[in-house]
RNA sequence: GUGGGCGUAGCGUAGCGGUUAACGCGCCAGGUUGUGGCCCUGGAGAUCGUGGGUUCAAAUCCCAUCGCUCACCCCA
């Protein structure tokens, strides 16, 4: 027997209706602040995510799904989505759109890691980004968004992490004042930190290591070194999370793992630590559009993991839908009754409602068990009484009432008792 | 990539060297002639993750491998 690849997951109906329903909240959150959908390929040129995501980051050294195409093109399973945001913002022209163009989308992703809980090598992302925009509002509506789509899920106890690690003015000093700090003591840290201040200082600030622990804690902070620029934004930034009432923490050690970051950096995490715990997170990318070959060009966005949210969402009960029953459930007796049941079925879906008809050859006793199988308010009787008088048995499941409806009226009855919806013009 | 735990029918579990691998839920069928949800009875369904080894004998012990899981790492 073949399984399923390491690291993926087969979504079945039931679970496929809560990923619908968490992904429609998401499409109308982002609905909500002017934000369309976009819908970018699935592999790229690996370049792309080279160049934007970095070398030196473990995204594109160890986690890349990589492959040669039969005409040699060397592409990638897409590990993340903003450079392929950035580069169809690019490509098709979208700069000479009124700014920003506000983007979000929902799509699987692909990294070649070590699975556990909340970690997959599928997976999937409600993705934000506003491009073309220096503008501090737009680092706030990102995280409104990201915030307003998880509480209004229901999740408690979230936490934003905000912190500013500047940008190519102010950020080489700050740099050099880490390692100026670190050096002396590279005797105390962990081996991953005398790794890091080699290759990417900026992560010596959020090592777990306890030994490394009271060093990061006295290490210089990103928002003591930020340029007049850097810091006015991040003030603005504050000021209209403030304004409508979005709680936040700063967190003066939060920084990224993506090297395009630049000023904004943040997280949303959930009230309980360990593990894999950050349900969505993102920041300001002023210089991946350069990086990628384009004109230099701002934006901010971020990325929530839908897998952690759903898991989130079950572990501290938040409603959820339960899956899609039918209207109608038709049990027939006999070739003849279920010809005709086919039919009815037929006006009934017509008229937008879900019929089911039973199958096989079973006793009207089986007929029922299904019919409770389907979950379906309505079983309609059909035998062949039913054939010779042109009338159906109705029987409503929760009431267990029954009547004697003619084929005519079989439509308007179930329609009758289902709840009302919205009109539709 | 590193280390720990686990892998028995669709799901949850028992069995932990010895003849037909057990139980609950679920599934299918019956319990008089066309009415479900409770109850009763019966049935189907497992090469005990896979491969190799030890042994007279392995689901039970050993090794490998695949998968899940936890921590590290990384990140969403």
């Amino acid at each position: 027997m073949y399984q399923s690849p390491r690291g993926t997951q087969d979504i079945l109906p039931e679970d496929a209706a809560v990923w619908r329903y968490v992904e429609q909240r998401a499409a109308e959150q982002a609905r909500r602040f002017g934000y369309g959908e976009i819908r970018t390929p699935t592999f790229e040129d690996v370049g792309l995510f080279l160049r934007g995501v970095g070398s030196g980051t473990d995204i594109v050294d160890k986690e890349i799904y990589r492959f040669q195409d039969k005409g040699g093109s060397e592409l990638a399973l897409r590990p993340e989505a903003t450079a392929s945001v950035m580069r169809a913002y690019l490509e098709r022209g979208l700069a000479s759109r009124p700014q920003p163009v506000k983007l979000y989308s929902l799509i699987n992703l692909f990294r070649y890691d070590r699975p556990q809980a909340g970690r997959y090598r599928e997976f999937r992302q409600f993705n934000v980004e506003a491009i073309g925009e220096e503008d501090p509002l737009s680092d706030a509506e990102v995280i409104a968004i990201l915030w307003r789509f998880l509480e209004e899920l229901g999740l408690r106890g979230l936490d934003v992490l905000l912190n500013s690690i500047g940008d190519k003015v102010c950020r080489p000093g700050f740099i050099q004042a880490l390692v100026e700090y670190y050096r002396p003591r590279v005797d105390e840290i962990c081996a991953d930190c005398r790794r890091r201040l080699e290759t990417n200082p900026l992560r010596l600030l959020d090592c777990k290591n306890a030994r490394c622990q009271p060093i990061a804690d006295g290490a210089p902070k990103t928002i003591d070194h930020l340029c007049a620029d850097c810091a006015a934004h991040f003030d603005r930034l504050r000021g209209y999370l403030q304004a409508i009432k979005l709680p936040y923490t700063i967190t003066p050690r939060l920084v990224r793992g993506l090297d395009y970051y630049t000023r904004t950096v943040f997280e949303v995490v959930p009230p309980i630590v360990g593990g894999q715990s950050t349900i969505g997170g993102g920041g300001r990318y002023d210089g991946l559009a350069e990086e990628i070959g384009g004109k230099p060009t701002p934006g901010v966005g971020f990325a929530a993991g839908l897998d952690r949210i759903i898991m989130n969402l079950r572990e501290q009960g938040c409603p959820l839908p339960a899956s899609e029953v039918p209207d109608a459930f038709f049990a027939c007796l006999g070739d003849d009754a279920k010809h005709c049941a086919v039919m009815l079925a037929d006006r009934l879906r017509r008229e937008g409602m879900a019929a089911v008809v039973g199958m096989g050859d079973r006793s009207l006793k089986a007929r029922f068990r299904q019919a409770e199988a389907s979950g379906a308010p309505w079983t309609i009787i059909l035998g062949e009484n039913e054939l010779r008088e042109q009338a159906a048995q109705v029987k409503n499941g929760l009431t267990g009432e029954q009547a004697r409806v003619p084929f005519p009226d079989l439509v308007l009855h179930v329609t009758g008792a289902l709840p009302s919806e919205a009109p539709t013009t």
